[in-house]
DNA sequence: TGTCGAGTCCCTAAGCGTTC
DNA sequence: GAACGCTTAGGGACTCGACA
């Protein structure tokens, strides 16, 4: 496969202090404390540690509380991904420059299509035939295996049933979950924190949902898609 | 008709409060 | 106890009105 990078900005480097709220963190950046955004609301165990290196990309708007966002976060050598924005951004990228063999062929790519039970992240045609794509964002890896969730998700057996609806439909539907670290070996469900979604997800490939999983190289410039990880339900 | 800006809706997931 | 709704911050998509 191909490299489909996202780029960042200058990247500032900070010491991770505390989590404030669901998109707020406090970190220490040149020697004083700030609040930050964290574009995720996830759980982030094992990754938002105090004292830990966090590295912050400036930003400016008229709406915004925050003038920084936290994007990545370095344990033990290992650059982590926090912005759960990425993973669309890098299928999209791929996507559109016919980098997941998988998905290939498809002339038109819509995002967020709307259904009348819900919106998937994106919708793939060629001609009459439609694929139904939901990506998904990992940051939880535990000796060499990425995990999601890593807290119980409603949600995410929501977006299952839907993707299981469109298969019945005659339509082709997958879930895409993308590793924002490059230490992982392979991915599985986080069936010991979320039996149901790893039953749902189970349940969801033997019906025909297509699952994949792909893991990122994370650099201070740059995170791009890496190779396709093996999926063990 | 085309462009621009303002406003609205929806998405992310956890946690809290309310209702049954 | 379960189910549901609301809130949180920020951004993208979309709609609508104003204006050239």
């Amino acid at each position: 496969m191909k490299e489909a990078p996202v780029r960042f900005p200058q990247l500032k480097p900070a010491i991770f202090l505390e989590r404030q709220g669901l998109f707020r963190a406090l970190v220490e950046l040149e020697g004083h404390k700030e609040e930050v955004y964290l574009p995720n609301s996830g759980r982030l165990e094992g990754v938002l540690l105090p004292g830990a290196r966090a590295l912050l990309a400036e930003k400016k708007g008229q709406r915004r509380k925050t003038s920084h966002d936290l994007l990545l976060m370095e344990l033990s050598g290992v650059m982590i991904s926090v912005d759960s924005r990425v993973p669309n951004e890098l299928l999209l990228e791929s996507l559109l420059n016919s980098r997941l063999p998988p998905f290939w062929g498809y002339r038109r790519i819509i995002r967020e299509a709307r259904l009348p039970e819900g919106r998937i992240d994106f919708l793939l045609t060629r001609g009459s035939e439609r694929c139904f794509l939901e990506a998904k964002s990992v940051t939880l890896v535990s000796k060499g295996r990425a995990l999601f969730p890593d807290a119980p998700t409603s949600r995410g057996r929501k977006h299952l049933e839907l993707l299981k609806q469109m298969v019945k439909q005659g339509s082709r539907a997958a879930v895409v979950f993308v590793v924002q670290r490059g230490d992982a070996l392979c991915f599985s469900p986080n069936g010991s924190l979320d039996p149901g979604f790893a039953l749902a997800l189970r349940q969801a490939a033997e019906e025909g949902v297509e699952v994949y999983a792909y893991g990122c190289q994370v650099l201070l410039e740059e995170i791009k898609l890496a190779e396709e990880l093996p999926v063990l339900l």
